[in-house]
DNA sequence: GCACAAATGCAATACGATTGCATCGTCGAT
DNA sequence: ATCGACGATGCAATCGTATTGCATTTGTGC
């Protein structure tokens, strides 16, 4: 059944998209080329790096730059078309446990530009300690 | 007069940390430690780069985290404190000009964070084309 | 099976961030 | 003014992630 998601979106089924694709569904944070390398190993990291790429392209995940500059991947929303206007949303970077989550029900909200600033795109990444690690 | 500055936060004002202030203070764009490093040649790198980590400790700069990861470094505004409830600000990154800037007067709006989230930090970046690229 | 294109793996490279260490300059104590 | 401590600077080396080049393998249509 997941080929048929990759299939869907002009994507042939290999075996290491689906383990990848896999890897998506089963964990929700978003998750860096290192981490995905480690948990998928013995697969080449050039090949997840460009398997990522491609997916991102083809829209079945979008990358979030962490607090750190890294680049982590999470898996799109089926409603998503990754456009600004249309869904983009918040991220949080838990200090503690590190993990970039997808805040899928926090929209970025509408933000004020001064004249003649036209948005296209955002990287909202909020910073502090996640639900799980702040107890509350 | 730009001695007081640095004096005023602790900060021995020394022919370079004297220049890199004065580069803050002649360009309202934020400026990677590359871009610094070719305005300053021939200071070294590694001067600037522990200068932009003390000015940043101290709470003379504050730094973005640009559309590519890559961080880079503006002026803190006289009220500003750093702090995330306090004042932090929108950047815009224009794909035109590559240019960084601090959107002072835009305020990071309130998000609704789910329950148990707590906040303490934020980047955010608005990706598009800026007012001087985009003519309007 | 054959021809061609896509996918994969391995090595090498690019480049920003960061550190180690030697040297230099400043400043207070003597 | 001299000495000594400590901070500041410069240079080289290293780390870590992102990215590319190229050879090889795999998949697909004919
Ligand atoms: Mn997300
Ligand atoms: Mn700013
Ligand atoms: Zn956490
Ligand atoms: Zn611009």
């Amino acid at each position: 059944m997941l080929d048929v998601e990759l299939v869907k979106k002009e994507i042939r089924p290999t075996a290491v998209r689906l383990r990848v694709l896999e890897q998506f569904q089963s964990d929700p944070a978003a998750v860096s080329l290192n981490e995905l390398e480690e948990r998928l190993q013995p697969v080449d990291r050039t090949t997840l790096f460009r398997t990522l790429k491609m997916f991102e392209k083809k829209g079945v995940v979008h990358a979030v730059h962490d607090e750190n500059g890294i680049i982590k991947y999470a898996l799109c929303a089926d409603s998503c078309r990754c456009s600004y206007s249309d869904h983009l949303h918040v991220h949080f970077s838990c200090k503690r446990c590190k993990k970039t989550t997808c805040l899928h029900d926090v929209q970025i909200p509408e933000v004020m530009l001064p004249q003649g600033y036209v948005p296209q795109d955002a990287n909202v990444v909020i910073k502090g300690v996640c639900n799980l690690c702040s107890g509350l």
